[in-house]
DNA sequence: TTTACATATCGAAATATCTCGATATATAGT
DNA sequence: ACTATATATCGAGATATTTCGATATGTAAA
């Protein structure tokens, strides 16, 4: 875990609308009850969508912005795109603050 | 700690300046040789100034917005004000971290 | 192959952040 | 009091972020 990718995680996490999103992807079933499919691969773009408050496309690059800083993997299934949480790169972030910080 | 300081610390260590800073503040005696002052209250303005590379008000600020989140304190010395880490801060926040993330 | 639906991308407006030089304030020494 | 030094604050320009509506793309269904 470099400089740049610390610095693009910080950057994702240095905003609430993106960090509600990482928290509630901790517990799909709990926080998206109205998603029909299995919650397999994560939950799809239009349940966070629903939940959040903001127009399609801001949420759509939230998770553009969350996926590219490693934080979360996503899958198209169908017409759905669903993303969840990689937990590996979460655990590295946090150690890796630990000890940096 | 609530959301609202999470989210003063998280948007305050999201600038590599300011990470810096508080990664230099680690080990003054390192970092800082050119101090003459005791390490005990932390590294005067001009250090960190000189070191940065950046001008005298544009690291005054970055100082105080470390400061304002928390991360940091302060104590005037004479002419000279001395900052350093609250290691306090830190440790809460990244406990709280690695939970909430 | 149209049509409908889900998601991504684009362009633009509003707001926030970063940086600087200039200046204000605070302290120390003469 | 004046001068010098250290730090903070102000105002402004440059850049980045957030958000939206409109539109493009990708997939499925009729």
């Amino acid at each position: 875990m470099n400089h740049q990718e610390v610095d693009t995680i910080i950057k994702a996490l240095a905003n609430p609308v993106r960090r509600d999103i990482l928290s509630w992807l901790k517990n799909p079933a709990l926080e998206f009850p109205e998603q029909t499919s299995p919650y397999t691969d994560g939950v799809c773009v239009g349940q966070i969508f629903s939940r959040a408050g903001l127009s399609q496309s801001t949420i759509s690059a939230h998770l553009a912005t969350l996926q590219r800083a490693g934080l979360l993997t996503s899958k198209r299934l169908g017409q759905w795109v669903y993303y969840q949480r990689n937990e590996t790169v979460i655990d590295e972030f946090t150690a890796h603050i630990k000890q940096a910080l």
